[in-house]
DNA sequence: GTTAAACAGGACTATTTTAACCCTATTATC
DNA sequence: GATAATAGGGTTAAAATAGTCCTGTTTAAC
């Protein structure tokens, strides 16, 4: 279906929340799931994974929370997209090989390639910067 | 995950398969389930979906078959997702605002709007024709 | 006109992926 | 030491995808 997970899209608000909040506020997932509406625990498992990615940093103990491990130009979408769902593949045998039974005799596997090369040119064109400059305007 | 689905991925095979063959040749899903190595019924119903759309076109009966509907440059990658996996969405509140529970309150929706429209325009750049000469090529 | 080979399509089942939840650490403030 | 937070493994639930089955309908060939 070509659609994006509720993880990415859980990960990208909080993305922008804390942008919003500034660098140096830190924010409880807590926080984050109750104002954005959302559930807790999944919510921190996309902190969890934007923090191994250096998108976020985390501040552990009471008084923890997440902050941005970036200024918001030098992260892009596709840097969140990368960080949640992992290397993108647009086709089954970009997995794996042995995922596609008919991967030896398959033609269009070029295209398929170029064509996600392309999304992610895309996903990558757009920053954390510029898209609360589309928010807001 | 961002991953065309196999039927689509049938689909494109069957639609470059019957472009190769000619406008006038007809095959039947059972030759091309042979020649490309995937499931005859479930082939059948890509190219049902195929048919629907006018991107192939059947003969019943014995002798029956399926042809191009329409010629190669005017059939593009997009009309194929389209015809299988029907209208793209990028963000499940494009399929209905209630299947997100964050809808009212959702900033970045605008956005991935036009990101869809992008990727669209993508698919909808590469015609049957151009991508046979990419695979010849 | 009977048979057989093909498309048409509804309904069902199985598999895989995604989403959500639970529970136990660990960390650091008070 | 109590508490409020992150960290993360493991399990369950729900949804989407993939695949199958079965019953019609159409039509060429005999
Ligand atoms: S059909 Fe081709 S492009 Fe698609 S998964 Fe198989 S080998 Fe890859
Ligand atoms: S988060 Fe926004 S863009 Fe995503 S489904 Fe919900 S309303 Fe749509």
């Amino acid at each position: 279906m070509l659609q994006v997970s509720r993880k990415f899209e859980y990960g990208l608000h909080a993305v922008t929340y804390l942008a919003t909040k500034g660098l140096g506020r830190v924010v409880t997932v807590k926080e984050m799931a109750d104002e954005m509406g959302f559930s807790q625990e999944f919510l921190s498992k996309a902190m969890q994974s934007l923090k191994r990615a250096g998108i976020a940093a985390s501040v552990q103990g009471v008084k923890g929370g997440y902050t941005l491990g970036k200024s918001t130009d030098n992260i892009t979408v596709a840097d969140i997209a990368l960080a949640i769902e992992g290397k993108p593949h647009l086709v089954r045998c970009g997995v794996k090989a042995d995922r596609c039974e008919i991967f030896s005799s398959c033609h269009h596997r070029g295209y398929m390639n170029t064509l996600q090369h392309k999304i992610q040119v895309l996903l990558a064109a757009t920053t954390v910067h510029s898209l609360l400059k589309e928010i807001v305007g």
